[in-house]
DNA sequence: AATGAATGAGCCTTCATTCAT
DNA sequence: AATGAATGAAGGCTCATTCAT
């Protein structure tokens, strides 16, 4: 039953969900979901296994809860940028600063992002978090840069392809694995593409 | 030991070893490498649990082989597409011909696609595996594209660049998850920067 | 130890006492001793699951005491019917009264009935519990049987069987399973039985 | 999955089911269902824990094959007492062979009856075996005594009873726990009982 | 006397892998 | 080369009991 989980009203149990939820992102990284099992995760976050359960309902609920807390470890920062711009926008710096701040992202959350996706093909649930996430930065950027002059025009396709453009570019940077690639010279052409594409 | 694992050098030996490959990767597109076990793929090869091991070193073994063939399954069409495209080139109607070859390739591979890329993540030799499928196709097409005309100036880069480009709106169009992209007019966007790339 | 089970003087824990053994006697009628965890009867009881412990050695403890409750609930009224009846005795009034009171008790108890009758299978104690509200109710009824006159040849083992048979019955009854069986003949039977047996 | 149970048609597939059976059986009735784990009867079978589930769903469906078994037991050897007895009945001697059978029958069984009749109270499944089994046993001694000149008036519920009674006896007797009861004089008494209601 | 969070041993079950045939 | 029964380690989860407050 739902009903028997702990809803953690005392700072101390607020505190030590929290120290379960950042044992399972911190294992979720570094071996996956299937490579962590519960004795594990209680043990980082120093507490029994046992009172895992009384904070989750099953392993799969600590996922569910380590993917809101990477979402919004993603969406809060990149939302953020998006705000703080003002009028006059210079794309290309707008552009700029949002590629910095996603290589950075992903450079804390990469393994992560890697592991809850695989599971999204099988865990609906997981999905639709991730969908609902990409839904709230394309909306909220959308709106924002027509707020700022931008072109209106098919904007919330321009603005997902630029951020599926950006991200694609953030993993190849992060995971750094093709080493033909000159990674600086092709930021600067997704720089261009955005510029050409918002303009 | 990798020594007593059978190279099956008779027809049916190999033939029943392709069966097994070819299993593994419907289960594991269907349900994911941990939701598949050992006894189900060999049913579903129409073998024995035992002569699997026979065949594989472990589970993990084949895993490998399965991706050997997603990766040609993947490479192939695309390495084609390109080969075939002769002077004087028509750069837009060549990127329509990749993003939707890629499109059609997804559709059959997208969930093997992320439950491979997810093992990537804790998989050393899974991760190197498609680390060289982005650079034999990159490699393959910056040079097709140079023989053909089109300046070589970064081409390495923007070839990688609109590679991973068509990648991502393949990806999002075939799981449609966003009902407020027009899909149509996201793949004009996707066509003209890469015309704008290439030209 | 159990010198650390506290002995309840005051009013408010003999009540808290009373309210544990009271949710004891409810899960255990409900879900049985193995479908009953501890928790589940502090909170039936109002109480935490802490100071269950302060009033049981454990949670067969609270079983035993459950015991002992049911133990009086059946005992009793039976025990009165008998000490109310006088001279002269109408053994079949008598062996209706009997007969009634039982299904009624039975069906306030007889899913508890069956889970303490289990239990005593693996566990001594309860066992003996059994047994002696057997002795006591085939005591007193044989001795109140012989004062009203009653052939007082082997009156207790007859007592003890007419006891067995209106037991069964009740059970019969109560739980009426077999739809072929016309429960109100078999009760007359069982009369008829009573009364032949004690004239 | 049902499906995965093996059902065993090699010999000695079903030689080590029924061994597994018989370890249910045996830690069933000394220790009770919940007294028993999966691990001790794989043990006490001799075989490893992974293979039980091999042969049975879980648990669970070993008990119900043992509650199978125990049926057999029990039926069988009554049944044939009634097939065996022809005119001119003796129903004395009729009564004292079945009440001896159920004697000894409890002897054996009476731990395992206890253990399966608790667990009736909470499983469906189970308790609709015992129903079943109590219909077979008196539809069969029904049609059988009246085919052998018993007067069919409520034979049926004359039947039920008369199981009842003996079966009431044969507990006490196996427990024995009354030390104050002649249980020879009881059988007498019992023996009446059954003559006078069926003759 | 009381709370309820915490403990951790133990249970049922799965599954990659081995082995007798 | 092949079978599929068998193995047993390991995993997720429960719950009687304890303990810090």
């Amino acid at each position: 039953m739902s009903s028997n989980i702990r809803v953690p009203q005392q700072e101390r149990s607020i505190e030590k969900k929290n120290k379960i939820i950042q044992a399972g992102y911190e294992l979720f990284s570094e071996v996956g979901y299937y490579g962590t099992n519960t004795v594990e995760i209680a043990k980082r976050a120093g507490v029994s296994t046992g009172i895992v359960y009384g904070y989750f309902e099953d392993k799969r609920d600590i996922l569910i809860c380590v993917l809101e807390i990477y979402i919004d470890k993603v969406y809060k920062p990149l939302a953020q940028i998006m705000e703080r711009t003002s009028r006059p926008v210079d794309v290309r710096k707008l552009a700029l600063a949002m590629i910095d701040k996603t290589i950075e992202l992903h450079e804390q959350n990469a393994k992560l992002h890697n592991t809850l996706h695989s599971l999204a093909t099988t865990d609906e649930a997981v999905n639709a978090q991730f969908i609902s996430l990409e839904n709230k930065i394309t909306e909220q950027a959308s709106k924002q840069l027509v707020k700022l002059g931008i072109n209106p025009e098919n904007i919330t396709e321009k603005v997902h392809l630029a951020m599926n453009i950006v991200q694609s570019y953030a993993h190849e940077t992060v995971f750094d694995s093709h080493n033909y690639i000159d990674y600086a010279k092709m930021k600067e052409l997704v720089c261009n593409i955005l510029v050409e594409l918002l303009k």
